[in-house]
DNA sequence: CTTTTCATGTGCAAAAATTCACAATGTCTT
DNA sequence: AAGACATTGTGAATTTTTGCACATGAAAAG
C-alpha cells in the first residue's frame, strides 16, 4: 500500500497537523491548496509537506497543488479517524472532564465508552454525556465488554502506572497517558504521554537563554 | 557556560524527563543513580543520558553514577525551574480550571497571576485560587502591571491566535497553546503546542497499522 | 601502594530526518 | 497545437540525532 515499510514517525505526528488547517479550508477556502502554503500554515518546510505526503501516495497535481477535500479524506483515511474508535477513561477529575466533554475528540471519532475513578465518592454518579462513572475495579469488565481501544489516563501522577496495567490487562491496546510520568507497555501495546509541564520546561529554558545571552 | 553553543531541542525535552524519576528518587531512594537505570526509567539509550548531560557540565562521578540531588538541581538550574515563572491563563472552562488547580504547575514553580476569560458570565467569577477571572480586554493592562512572562491559551480553537496576538502584545514572551491550532509568533517569542488530538491520531495510526499487517 | 572494578565522558560511525534542486508533468494562454 | 508557467515528486546532499566503543578517572579492595 504504502512505498516504504517504515514511515518516520515525525511524518504521522505532521500529517495530523496538515489535517486542522484543511478542515478550515474545506468549509471557507479554495478547493486546491499548494505544498508552500500549506507548510506555511503548519510551520514546516514545503519539501517536507510534499515528502510527507508522497510516502502514502500521489495526491497531488502538479502545477497545480491539492485538492482539499481529496487531501483530507487520504490523510483521515491514513490515520484512521475515519471510523470511530471507542475510548475510556480513569480519573474524572477537572482534567478528565475536560477530555470527556471535548469537542475536537468527538468531531474526530473518538467516543467515550466508559469513565472509571476510583474515589467512592464519584463512582455511580452521571456525567453529562450519559456515562456513569464506573470504580477502578470494573476496568477489566468494563473495557472487554464495550471493546474498548485505547484507554486515557487522567490521574495523579502515582497511580498511572498501576492503571496502566490494568487497562493493558483488560485488551485495551493503546495509552494515552495525561500523568506526568512515563508509563511503560511491553510488546505490541503503544503509550503517548503528554505531558504540559515538559512543555513549559521548555519555554522557560529558551526564555531564560535569551536572558543570559542579552546581559 | 555550555561546552556548545547550539544544544539540541531533543536534550531540552529530555532533561524535562530525567528530572521526574529524580524527584521520587530524593524522596526515597538511593542517593546515587547510574545513567543506565535513569535511562531505563525514562525509556532512552544510556549513551543518551551521558550526552545531555555532558552538554551542561561534568555532573557524574567516574565509576559510581550521578549524585541524585545534585544532578535534579543542576537540572532544575538549566531549565529555569529554580525560580517563580509567573503564568496567566485565557480560557477559564474545564481544561483551563484543570490546569489552574495542577499539583505539578505550582511544584515546578509556576504560578498563574491572572486569567481572562470573554465570557461576560464568568468575569468577576473568583476561582478557588483566589484570582478573579478578567475580561480578554485587560490582558494588556493585567500582564505588564503583573509581569506575566508566559501565557497558557486555553481557548477554543478560532480564538486562540487572536488571543496568542494578545498577548505577545501585552508583553508575554512565551505561549502554551492548548487550542488545536499551530499559533504562530513572530522573532524571538516561542510557542509550544500542546494537542491532544494529535497524540490520539498516533496512536489510531499505529494500531490500525497493526491490523493491516496482520490480516 | 598497587590493582581491580565500575561507570562516566567523548570521538567517531551510523542512522534518521530535513532540505535542496531539478526533472516530470499537469494546466492555462494564445 | 505549441509554448509558457506553476507546482509536484524525488534522488542527492546536508544536517541533526543517536548509538557504539573505549579511554579516562575515581573509589574500593587487597
Amino acid at each position: 500500500m504504502t512505498k516504504v515499510d517504515k514511515i518516520p514517525e515525525p511524518t504521522i505526528k505532521r500529517l495530523a497537523f496538515y489535517s486542522r488547517p484543511l478542515e478550515d479550508l474545506l468549509e471557507s477556502g479554495p478547493p486546491v491548496i499548494s505544498s508552500e502554503r500549506l507548510a506555511d500554515l503548519c510551520g514546516v518546510h514545503p519539501a517536507q509537506v510534499r515528502k510527507d505526503l508522497a510516502y502514502f501516495g500521489e495526491f497531488g497535481v502538479r502545477g497545480v497543488g491539492y485538492d482539499v477535500r481529496d487531501l483530507l479524506h487520504e490523510i483521515k483515511r491514513i490515520l484512521a479517524t475515519d471510523k470511530a474508535m471507542p475510548l475510556c477513561i480513569v480519573g474524572v477529575g477537572n482534567l478528565g472532564t475536560s477530555l470527556i466533554e471535548n469537542e475536537n475528540f468527538r468531531k474526530r471519532g473518538y467516543v467515550f465508552k466508559a469513565a472509571f475513578d476510583s474515589d467512592p465518592e464519584k463512582q455511580g454518579q452521571k456525567l453529562s454525556c450519559g456515562l456513569i462513572i464506573e470504580p477502578n475495579q470494573r476496568i477489566r469488565e468494563v473495557c472487554r465488554e464495550r471493546d474498548i481501544e485505547i484507554g486515557v489516563i487522567a490521574t495523579p501522577r502515582h497511580g498511572a502506572q498501576r492503571v496502566c496495567n490494568l487497562l493493558l490487562d483488560a485488551g485495551v491496546r493503546g495509552i494515552l497517558n495525561l500523568a506526568p510520568v512515563q508509563v511503560r507497555t511491553s510488546g505490541a501495546f503503544k503509550a503517548e504521554n503528554v505531558d504540559f509541564t515538559v512543555k513549559l520546561e521548555n519555554l522557560a529554558y529558551h526564555l531564560h537563554r535569551l536572558d543570559e545571552s542579552d546581559g
